[in-house]
RNA sequence: CCAGAGGUGGCAGAGUGGUCAAUUGCACUAGACUGUAAAUCUAGCGGGUUUUCCCUACGAAGGUUCAAAUCCUUCCCUCUGGA
């Protein structure tokens, strides 16, 4: 079976190096797996730079960072909402090319949901975005979405939990779903199952308190490199408030700064705290993942261990 | 030194005699999540193995009252104005 490897986990552990080190190790591609990095534009923020002493080019919007080849990166439009069925239909075709080139695709990044669906596939994935429903669905209140749900949908409303009730957005797309109606319709697919890989799934992790400093140092670097100035650009550029807003971390507080509504200092801070909550949420999703086989990168040797597992699989 | 204002849970900030272990926001903890996922959402959040119960708590110490974060006295501290 064809294998492919896999670095999971929070932001800020160094995924992408470690990625790199081991591509150049066992002649690999880099497939990165990342909601934002798809973006054009959006390079300091999403952590697309490498480190000062890396060599890196791009041309034609492809990346390649110290020799190794790095794919799904700068391959949309950022004033446009990319998918999760964007991702799996480009970044499957990249697996299945690097495989062709007899090379290891190796999937680096944090976006649970886009891993999750890329390996596992998503059900009714064919059902596009109703732009109008939505559309129409956000003028209604909480409380009316869920009794509309409730009403035309029962069955889904009774699988819902009770967070998932509350969650006016969740409600809205399914919502949505049913007014495409695809149960009745037999060709839409339920389930687009991916081809079965054998895939080593390696989750780098930190103890809490050293990720948030990391976190922290790592915001303040990217700070010290231009950040404000890109999020800046991207606004001259056309990209509205709104949209960064929903682009999240560091281009939807930033902006703020930019606009001048907060100070740089504020901004900051909050930031901090914004993206030490999300590590944490990323923690939580992959923590669900048992294949996931974690490595705390302050203790000693993981590296070793981590490489021996790797070559052991690997053969 | 005088005059005003004020000291509430990790922070901000409500509450001005009982329905207050104390509204709310933030932080924090745990979690959910099948086309926005760096998004969106839920729960918990003084302590206690008996939980419609007990203890400790609204600057400190006393007091009034059946009952106080709320009223009174003194003290300590902070801020603003005047010397």
């Amino acid at each position: 079976m064809q294998k492919i490897l896999a670095i999971l986990g929070p932001t800020a552990t160094g995924k992408t190096d470690f990625g790199i080190y081991l591509a150049q190790k066992y002649n690999g591609e880099i497939v990165s797996c990342d909601s934002r990095q798809v973006y054009k534009g959006l390079d300091i923020g999403s952590g697309k730079m490498p480190n000062i002493s890396s060599k890196f080019k791009i041309k034609n919007s492809k990346w390649e960072i110290d020799g190794i080849d790095i794919w799904m990166l700068d391959v949309a439009d950022p004033k446009i909402q990319y998918s999760v069925k964007d991702y799996i239909d480009k970044a499957s075709k990249v697996i299945e090319e690097i495989i062709l080139r007899d090379k290891l695709p190796i999937v680096v990044g944090g976006t649970g949901l886009y891993f999750k669906a890329l390996t596992e596939g998503l059900d009714y994935l064919d059902l596009p975005i109703d732009k109008s429903a939505r559309k129409r669905y956000e003028r209604f209140s909480l409380v009316k979405l869920q009794e509309k749900l409730k009403n035309s949908y029962p069955k889904k409303w009774r699988d819902l939990n009770n967070s998932e009730r509350h969650n006016k957005r969740r409600l809205i797309r399914h919502l949505e779903i049913l007014t495409m109606n695809p149960y009745k319709d037999k060709s839409s697919s339920p389930n687009s199952k991916p081809p079965s890989y054998d895939i080593l799934k390696i989750g780098l992790t930190v103890p809490r308190p050293v990720l948030n400093s990391r976190i922290d140092d790592r915001l303040d670097a990217r700070l010290n490199v231009g950040l404000l100035k890109e999020v800046e650009g991207l606004y001259k550029n056309g990209l509205s408030e709104d949209r960064l807003k929903s682009l999240g971390l560091e281009y939807g507080v930033l902006i703020d700064v930019v606009t001048q509504k907060i100070s740089e200092k504020v901004a900051v801070d909050i930031l901090k705290i914004k993206i030490h909550q999300f590590a944490k949420r990323q923690m939580t999703w992959f923590k669900k993942d048992q294949e996931i086989i974690w490595f705390d990168i302050t203790s000693q040797d993981y590296q070793i261990k981590l490489e021996n597992m790797v070559s052991s699989w690997y053969h």
